[in-house]
DNA sequence: CACCATCCTGTGAGCGTTAACATGTCCGCA
DNA sequence: TGCGGACATGTTAACGCTCACAGGATGGTG
């Protein structure tokens, strides 16, 4: 019964070299207790001679768990959802599941529900799909759920599981750094129209300046991209040579704030002296931006961490109602594209309010 | 007999409706030419009204094919991994592959052949390790091969299938452009000593500077960081006020170029007036920094496709000999932060050597 | 000494698929 | 009419593992 040549050892292989049966090398494999110390020694050796490894596929087909989860993600390229891919990644293996990756190229509620059908050909145990667009959102909470689903910066579905970054409190205080400096008003430049996150942040932008009184400018269309910033750079740079009380930005990413910055240097309008500018993301190159960044940093790692945790409690015990929601806080970074306004000496602005310098 | 309640169907369920044997089920999936259109139609529809999937597990334990492949990659936070990650995704998406990944935080011998074991639990058909550090691509060369792996930026690994960027002609049209723009000489700012994409780039720079007769300029170290390349500016200044002729820097990544530029703007010198500055990679922002970056562009999209293309021959026909090796090229982008020299009206410097400013 | 509980180990079945082979049908051609 | 071959389909046996259950020891207790 010449054996085979090369075909890896499978547990009847070690079964037979240890002198035991396959489902003693199976308890030792998935740490029984009613195992004899001694004989999980000579198993284990006997794994370790045969260089033994437990074939996935087949332990999948009857446990039916792949120890597999999906994560769909939309342009990986970007910092934020890079870092947050990282986060997930190293949680998830860190409980012993493995990650598989769809990355999009364009977001639609089609291709959001053909990436989930083509893991779910995989077999996940379950996906996490970020989701900061409202169209990748809705695809999402119109799918039916034969598999667990966490969304990270899913807005407020109100029946999946969510984590996201709390994008109103870092809006918040963004802008009420700006006020406390003594800008009568702070600008905003959005990004997209349909990505969550942009709306988060101007609608928490435009309650932070309600909340505090300060006149509410018309907000700056933008897309994330350096180029948008730039452009509405050259907007505001206008604005301001006519006469707009612009001293304060509130840029909604890094990347946009640098395209900002560009465009004011170009003007001769010095940052932070004759315009402050707050960005958000804080990604590496912030703190080297001319000048250095003053921008709020989200934790990418905490995000990873917990839309693993909520996954996985999902799947070990199932739906809970109501799903959980989990926020991760963001913290604001001062550096120095934002100093108090010098707007002392100039005419009255048009739409003035009572503005609270407060300490 | 009651039948399972909500149990997913399975291909015996699906031949029972059809009225055939799972086996046709078997090879309506499999586009096997024996079937008649009519049953395969019928077939087809009770799979639908089924909403049948096929087990991949069960089918993979039959096949020995997970039609997974994993992916090593480090730090898949900066941009060129995460463009790399993504290519690779595509090109495998597109070949009906799917891809497990783990990011490794730290690379090591030890990191990367956890990896790899990691990855080989979960019979991965084949792995792509993107090793640019010297350690990762010395561990691959000495993992046994019971897996096809493909390295990308693997260095010069004799006997494992390679792809990589042209970094030496990348370089080489960095040094060569700020040569042909009349500077006397090129100061260059590496990456970390064990990256052999940091090797590369310096190799070919003193090559090109070599070639042209120029003198060769002590390195200045970095890291690939802002902050690095920021210390590097600073020395860089230094030294020019000592009155080296500094008049033109290849920085090794474009993150370091921007730490330069704020550095040189501090200490008030012009970009490119008095300095011209040249990066690589062409992240983003590069188009938008003060001022937007001369810098060279590395085909991520190329090197995905080609390393899931490599890696499938390799799965299909076995290992070939030599291993084959890709190389992507790279092309200077010239932007505004280079410009001729003007360093007319300058006393001599130390380190002198016959320029040969051609055309 | 009988009895039950506890520990350790083995036996057999089954997970859902594909591969190999068997069977049956139909056609063309000698 | 008979026969070989292409085609269409069914039957059976793996693939390598875990689960459920069946024992054979061993030890404490009545």
């Amino acid at each position: 019964m010449s054996d085979a040549k090369t075909r890896p050892a499978v547990m009847a292989d070690v079964a037979r070299r240890a002198g035991v049966s396959h489902q003693t090398v199976s308890r030792v494999l998935n740490d029984h207790p009613n195992v004899r110390p001694e004989t999980r020694e000579r198993v284990l050796q006997a794994i370790n001679e045969l260089a033994y490894r437990r074939n996935s596929s087949a332990r999948a087909l009857v446990t039916r768990r792949t120890n597999t989860l999906g994560v769909v993600a939309f342009d990986t390229t970007l910092y934020g959802p890079a870092s947050t891919l990282f986060g997930i990644e190293q949680a998830a293996r860190e409980a012993g599941y493995f990650i598989s990756i769809v990355s999009l190229k364009t977001i639609t509620g089609k291709s959001v529900s053909e990436a989930l059908d083509y893991l779910a050909e995989q077999s996940v145990d379950g996906v996490i799909v970020i989701a900061p667009q409202r169209t990748a959102a809705e695809a999402l909470a119109a799918l039916p759920a034969d598999v667990p689903v966490v969304a990270v910066e899913g807005g407020r579905a109100p029946d999946r599981p969510v984590v996201c970054v709390d994008q109103e409190a870092g809006a918040r205080a963004a802008t009420e750094h700006l006020l406390d400096l003594g800008h009568e008003t702070v600008w905003h430049v959005t990004g997209p129209q349909d990505w969550l996150e942009a709306e988060a942040r101007r609608d928490a932008w435009r309650a932070t300046l309600a909340a505090a009184g300060a006149p509410v400018p018309e907000v700056v269309p933008g897309d994330w991209s350096p180029r948008s910033g730039y452009a509405a750079g050259r907007v505001l740079a206008e604005r301001r040579a006519a006469g707009a009380n612009v001293t304060a930005v509130f840029v909604a990413n890094d990347q946009m704030a640098l395209g900002m910055l560009r465009a004011f240097q170009e003007a001769g309008i010095d940052v932070p002296r004759e315009v402050s500018v707050v960005g958000f993301d804080d990604i590496p190159e912030a703190e080297f931006f001319p000048p250095p960044l003053t921008t709020v940093r989200q934790d990418f790692a905490a995000v990873g961490r917990n839309s693993i945790g909520v996954l996985l409690d999902q799947i070990e015990d199932g739906p809970t109602l109501p799903p959980p929601r989990v926020v991760v806080p963001a913290s604001l970074i001062v550096r120095s594209s934002t100093s108090t306004s010098t707007r002392t000496s100039t005419r009255t602005v048009e739409g003035d309010a009572p503005t609270g310098p407060s300490g």
